[in-house]
DNA sequence: GACAGATATGTCAAGCCTGACATATCCTCG
DNA sequence: CGAGGATATGTCAGGCTTGACATATCTGTC
């Protein structure tokens, strides 16, 4: 079972706690923040196979530690349009961003994978 | 580039105009704008599938006719979030909406695309 | 333990995005 | 043409997002 995810989208800011609360996730919006997850793992794999620190990242955004601290802990207050366009100015292949976003989106795809495992909080 | 494209970005609300001013688009900028468009396609794409109006697809996003139209126009109003939170609201696959955004961020790579088999995977 | 660099969290003014509305333009029948 | 439905464009109040800052916590290193 996978707590890290739970504790990533608790920490996250978004309603998990118990069974029923997570439950009231739409599969939309579970899709849309998986989505996000895993764009924001890719940030952070990008900057650390770069050796960057998030300041460095940060100056080459044009944006603050802070916030990429928060685009990598895919915070609630973090759009989809700043985590792209964060990783086509970090220069990631254009083909590695559409691959890791089309993945995101079809993980749970087919089947309560990921709902089922959600439910489970052992 | 291809006229229709240029069309597009310049209804949208982006500088275009002659060659000199389309090319102060940055590399990341025209990415990013490329997926909009994308999108943009593919929402319109479903709801003619369907057979849905402009209004019909507000009601069922919660949204309005105008913005729905801004939408498919891919109007520099419109967010990328919004966008992908319509497709998924709308029904789309995520395997679809995956496969179009993937195609979209390869725009204009050479050699370098990824077989569909990966994308459809299961 | 103390220190320093890195990362995380909380807050907020300013600016952007959204839904809604009004209105205009575009079809397509009759 | 003229009516009516569909789509496009302009505008705006209110809510959300962003960069920035302050501060807290983590992670070595001595």
């Amino acid at each position: 079972m996978d707590m890290v995810k739970e504790d990533r989208l608790a920490a996250a800011g978004w309603r998990t706690g118990d069974a029923a609360d997570f439950l009231e996730l739409s599969a939309e919006e579970a899709a849309f923040i998986e989505l996000k997850l895993a764009l924001a793992d890719y940030l952070r794999e990008l900057r650390t196979r770069n050796a960057w620190t998030q300041s460095e990242v940060a100056r080459r955004l044009g944006s603050s530690q802070s916030r990429v601290a928060k685009m990598e802990a895919s915070d609630a207050s973090v759009s989809l349009d700043l985590l792209v366009k964060a990783l086509l100015t970090l220069g990631a292949s254009r083909g590695e961003v559409g691959r890791v976003i089309a993945e995101a989106v079809n993980v749970g795809r087919k089947g309560e994978h990921w709902s089922a495992e959600k439910v489970n909080t052992g």
